[in-house]
DNA sequence: CAGTGTGAAGATGTTCACAGCG
DNA sequence: CGCTGTGAACATCTTCACACTG
């Protein structure tokens, strides 16, 4: 209860702030008010100011946030302002549109290598990675030290691969399995089921 | 406050449920319990059995849920007892993987049409789906009747392709580009970004 | 008596009005 | 004067204890 004030949910929208600052700096806007912020995105204007004031007081009043502080800021809190290399396992349709998925760039997010257990898959270059023997996960891993592991091998292989990243030494993984996967306490664990969303948008209708 | 008693996060659970339900039933279990369900997903137990009880009471005291009656309930309510034809708009990485993503099947999502602008893409068949111009797309979308749109174009043509769509009369959009669309009220929108995902893990790492 | 269904308490997240500052 | 930062009210969601029932 004291340790963790910051709303989840201010944390999944952070983000989406940050792409817009970005945008704005393309622009050369140079200030922005939470006004502006809360028009074109899906919030409302204390909402932003909320979210942000949690962090510390970035704003000047009366004026509004400085772009390019704003963009620095936010990077700071989500531990943006370094590279993520990852390490990818299963290189089928979602892997696949992983490896070349541009928005994990300008995050600094970098699939450093990847692995499938396919034999006429193993050794093709997809982006600019040669794809490895699941065989050899554990080994590799240990060699570099990669601190994130995405899982996109079928449902039945997904445990598995997750034991092999833990026992590797993996801080944290994102599972695009639709499988809810048993791991120690201290791995973090972010679970990605596309259908949800599709489920929800037919809920509505 | 009144006709929407249902929480959101409720709509978001059940088809983690209906997995789960599957599940037991390819091994031929015909009763569940929800401390049996709570076991094996992110959830305890008295969450289970609120999250059913918004929907009535599918339950037995003393016994659990009938597995089949469960499946029954659950694809009522989330309206996933028809089909739902879906038109896919852009044929990238993401839209590949969509084309072939084999969680839509279960659930009665199918990929009717698919559009992209590259001439290399037009005209060749991935899956059942053979690929068309996207000038056509308002067109052929009257022809049929397609109440969903998939957008998974790159950002700068995300709202074009959404106004085309609303102008077609679709119902619901599912945006995987990183844009905040702007559609009228009458149309349902999920925004999808999976960076949030990684954003989230990092965070917390 | 085992396990559901539920009201009430607690936790988390959002909105709002406005104080306070540049 | 304009826009941020924020405490307090409100809304939503989760947990819990237990009444209830097959």
């Amino acid at each position: 209860m004291t340790f963790n004030e910051i709303p989840q949910e201010t944390i999944r929208r952070l983000p989406m702030y940050l792409r817009k600052v970005y945008e704005l700096l393309d622009k050369d806007q140079s200030q922005v008010s939470s006004e502006q912020l809360a028009r074109e995105l899906p919030v409302n204007s204390p909402q932003v100011r909320k979210d942000l004031s949690y962090f510390g007081d970035f704003g000047t009043r009366g004026v509004g946030y400085d772009v390019q502080n704003l963009a620095r800021e936010i990077r700071s809190i989500l531990h943006l302002d370094r590279t993520w290399p990852m390490a990818l396992v299963g290189v089928g349709n979602i892997g696949s549109a992983l490896l070349t998925y541009p928005g994990f760039e300008k995050k600094g997010f970098t699939i450093e290598m990847a692995f499938d257990q396919a034999p006429e898959i193993i050794g093709q270059t997809i982006g600019q990675i040669t794809i490895e023997d699941v065989a050899n996960l554990e080994t590799r891993l240990r060699q570099e030290d990669i601190p994130i592991g995405i899982i996109a091998v079928p449902s039945p292989a997904a445990q598995n691969i997750a034991d092999c990243l833990v026992e590797a030494g993996i801080e944290g993984i994102v599972n695009f399995a639709p499988t809810i996967l048993q791991v120690p306490e201290e791995v973090h664990v972010n679970q990605v089921d596309i259908t949800i969303e599709f489920c929800e948008l037919v809920y509505y209708l």
